[in-house]
DNA sequence: ACAATATATATCTAATTGATATATATCATA
DNA sequence: TATGATATATATCAATTAGATATATATTGT
């Protein structure tokens, strides 16, 4: 699964500009799937040159112009047949858990701050997600958020249980390197 | 942060050949930095010409030649300067989530299959989490693999709470598309 | 005997990231 | 009133990465 399916997909849920399908990246699909511009612009390109996808200019006159993407009927086939054969995987880069596992190689209070700033962020995605899950939305979508509460709560309780505890072993002489 | 600083971390754990990196990328690493021999061999050149890392090659009688690499005090400084610039962030590209996003456009067999998959892979990680736990390893490492329980037995608990109303309400009318 | 796996070195192509560029506005602040 | 920040738009580019592939030496399992 690449980002033109996740493209597809953001249409499948409305015409929209280039602009817009980054927005849904930054807001909806925030939190289990980024892409810029520099993969939404090409990936676009990519899809009209395949038929997948089609566009209207819409000139503006206080704005610059713009191009309203449409999926056309071979995109919504595209879509449901990659939907299909794509296995559920999922991958992390958690450059948080890479201090943690060399946290002896940092200095006490940069530790300390870098469990507070990691907490700080995820009571933010907290809060998003609590927002995000008042409103109304299909099942699916509602899943996601749940599922994005669920583990984000358990990964504040866990670092609100173990912090101290860490901060005071890391340098224990035991393990010190 | 990127694959160099993780070579750099890996030889601060000991001497080791690319080939010993990528199973430290497949296994202590691999719940929150993946990285393949594609990026991991042409980091250890890098860091080669940088000073930060040299070799010593190994003949062997009954195995290919090999590389063995080893850190050296310039190579040991800039990882613990890496790992103090890093800003704690994390990244997840969730290929499961995306399929939940877009439930609707999946048939019912196909996303009772993959919610299946997905509980199965991440039963497996629980019990390699399990049996990661029961060692006995520095308090940084420790905390790892603690937060990937949490976070992992969190997922669990949320997609068995679920599916079944998911897999009922994702096809009602109210929100078919 | 053969297939699968382990131990080793890599390379390569396509995709992605994150920064940057350009251009038109509106809004907030001093 | 001037200036900086932000929003709305289009993109591009260099460095990095993923994942497949290649080559070569073994051992292990069926």
């Amino acid at each position: 699964m690449d980002v033109k399916t996740l493209c597809l997909g953001a249409l499948s849920l409305g015409d929209a500009t280039g602009y817009d399908i980054k927005k849904l990246f930054d807001e909806a699909f925030s939190h289990f799937f980024a892409a810029g511009y520099g993969s939404i612009y090409p990936a676009l390109e990519k899809l009209t040159a395949e038929g997948k996808v089609s566009y209207d200019r819409q000139q503006q006159e206080k704005r610059p112009d713009k191009k309203v993407f449409s999926l056309t009927p071979a995109g919504r086939e595209e879509l449901i047949h990659d939907l299909e054969a794509t296995p559920p995987r999922e991958k992390v880069r958690s450059e948080f858990l890479v201090l943690m596992f060399f946290a002896h190689l940092l200095p006490p209070q940069r530790l300390a701050e870098v469990l507070q700033e990691f907490l700080d962020e995820n009571n933010k995605n907290l809060k998003m997600l609590e927002d995000l899950e008042k409103g109304d939305c299909p099942p699916g979508i509602k899943f996601t958020i749940r599922y994005g509460l669920a583990t984000t709560r358990a990964a504040v309780e866990c670092i609100e249980q173990s912090r101290d505890a860490l901060l005071r072993e890391v340098y224990s002489t035991q393990f010190a390197q």
